[in-house]
DNA sequence: TTCGACACATACTC
DNA sequence: GGAGTATGTGTCGA
């Protein structure tokens, strides 16, 4: 597809969309050391800034793209991992993550994501399911991979002859089963209907080692309440990138998923009308590549000179394309409206309730997702820190899954020593690579493009 | 007001 | 340069 790399400023807009918090809902072991998941989110089409409210915004009909990955800290070479759930512990067999919306945050109603494929309308809608996802290694990142007996060994050699990506052993993570599900029909995960993926593919050191996957070509299903122009009580929705683990029993073919951490998002404008709709905000709509439809809408595409400097075909080559996007960005968003997606912050935080209380929020940095420096400084110091706070401000403590640990970025921000070794590093982690949607150079990369998974897995 | 479907326009790839 | 593809979005009816 051509397309969804052109977007110039949005696509580069949207990699500033921030993923506040960080929920960790269920503890994980590995040879008797506790794990930390963490979670990375970006979204990396599809948003956009509001200009007149500074909202993130999007629109219902138009596509979006999610990549994410996560981490396990420590990353134990080899061991097994168990997940902590009523008292007991069971074995996890394997991974995935999945893309969900939810009005007012994690613990609101949930909104439905649809998935298309390139047919769009004459093809299957789906809902997202599990996409089995590795543990990205730890390497480079001032934590080293660790070995089941605490020896430390040389991240690049964490791909080793079998191509297992170094972490944790997870027997079923690289089966040839479906993501949602080992039982019944299942459609691989880079599926042969359509013929995409392919270069995602190519990123992976090893067929079926996917440290990374985009959910692709998502739309929401719904729009947020009162988008329209009075802007009486906006609803919000929130994407959530959820972390599961497998914890089947021995022997069944059956996926067990259970979410074992989160990353929800910042609050988003889901508008449900044309562009043409809200035109005297400014066009956010993607002006990128279709053009207005017929009839116009009077503020057709500034053909070629938006797209330019961006990688052709840059979905499908996730790797390297965003970075070159920026070259778009002297198209029209940016001289016309002057949205700059770098300014400091989205300003819209992450609203404790779902409903526009009218103040912009500026409490949320734009790099809202910890950054790896920050984590290694985190993980530093000794004695995991551990927040048992809201996910949001003001929100009554009891909303709050139990055994929920909560990161929320202020604490992050708030201390000057993360700055001073996030800005250091910058270049150096691998997170700066996630950051400009390259893939590490072990990284595997997964789309959901093509991906049809079935939905009869079993979730709790 | 929102959503689904249809249709058109346009950028991009081959 | 043309065909095919992908995607944004205008329009209309429910």
């Amino acid at each position: 597809m051509a397309s969804a790399s052109g977007y110039g400023s949005t696509q580069q807009e949207s990699l500033n969309f921030p993923w506040p918090n960080l929920e960790i809902l269920l503890d994980m072991t590995c040879e008797g050391q506790a794990v930390t998941p963490e979670v990375h989110a970006k979204v990396e089409k599809g948003f956009f800034l509001s200009t007149t409210d500074q909202k993130w915004t999007c629109y219902r009909r138009n596509y979006f793209s999610v990549a994410c990955h996560f981490e396990l800290h420590p990353n134990i070479n080899n061991g097994r991992l168990y997940l902590k759930r009523n008292n007991c512990q069971e074995q996890i067999q394997a991974m995935g993550m999945r893309l969900s919306a939810a009005v007012d945050g994690s613990g609101g109603k949930s909104i439905e994501l649809i998935q298309h494929t390139p047919k769009r309308d004459n093809g299957p809608k789906n809902k997202i399911d599990v996409t089995k996802v590795s543990p990205t290694p730890s390497a480079g990142r001032g934590e080293h991979t660790v070995s089941p007996h605490g020896i430390y060994q040389v991240p690049m050699s964490t791909f080793h002859a079998t191509g297992a990506v170094a972490g944790p052993y997870l027997p079923l993570q690289h089966s040839g089963e479906s993501s949602g599900s080992s039982s019944s029909t299942h459609t691989p995960q880079l599926s042969s209907q359509y013929p995409y993926s392919a270069s995602a593919a190519s990123h992976l050191p090893v067929p079926g080692q996917h440290t990374m996957h985009t959910f692709e070509r998502v739309q929401f299903k719904q729009a947020t309440a009162n988008n329209g122009k009075r802007r009486a009580s906006q609803q919000y929705f929130h994407l959530i990138v959820e972390l599961f683990a497998d914890v089947r029993k021995d022997g069944s073919d059956t996926a067990n998923w259970v979410k074992v951490a989160q990353r929800v998002s910042d609050k988003i404008v889901v508008r449900g009308r044309s562009p043409s709709h809200y035109q005297n905000e400014g066009n956010h709509g993607q002006p990128g590549r279709g053009g207005s439809a017929s009839g116009g809408s009077g503020y057709s595409t500034s053909s070629g000179t938006m797209y330019g400097g961006t990688n052709a075909g840059g979905f499908r080559s996730s790797a390297g394309t965003y970075g070159g996007s920026s070259s778009g960005a002297g198209g029209y968003r940016a001289n016309q409206y002057g949205v700059h997606p770098s300014s400091d912050g989205d300003g819209s935080g992450s609203s404790p309730g779902s409903v526009d209380e009218g103040a912009v929020d500026t409490d949320h940095p734009i790099d809202a997702v910890m950054s790896d420096a920050e984590r290694a400084d985190i993980q530093g110091y000794e004695g995991y820190q551990y927040y048992p706070s809201t996910i949001y401000e003001g929100v009554p403590q009891q909303t709050l899954p139990p055994l929920s640990k909560v990161e929320s970025m202020a604490r992050y921000s708030s201390d000057p020593r993360q700055y001073a070794v996030k800005a250091e590093y910058a270049d150096a982690v691998p997170g700066a690579q996630w950051s400009n949607g390259g893939c590490g150079r072990f990284q595997g990369v997964e789309s959901s493009r093509g991906y049809y998974p079935d939905l009869s897995a079993s979730y709790s």
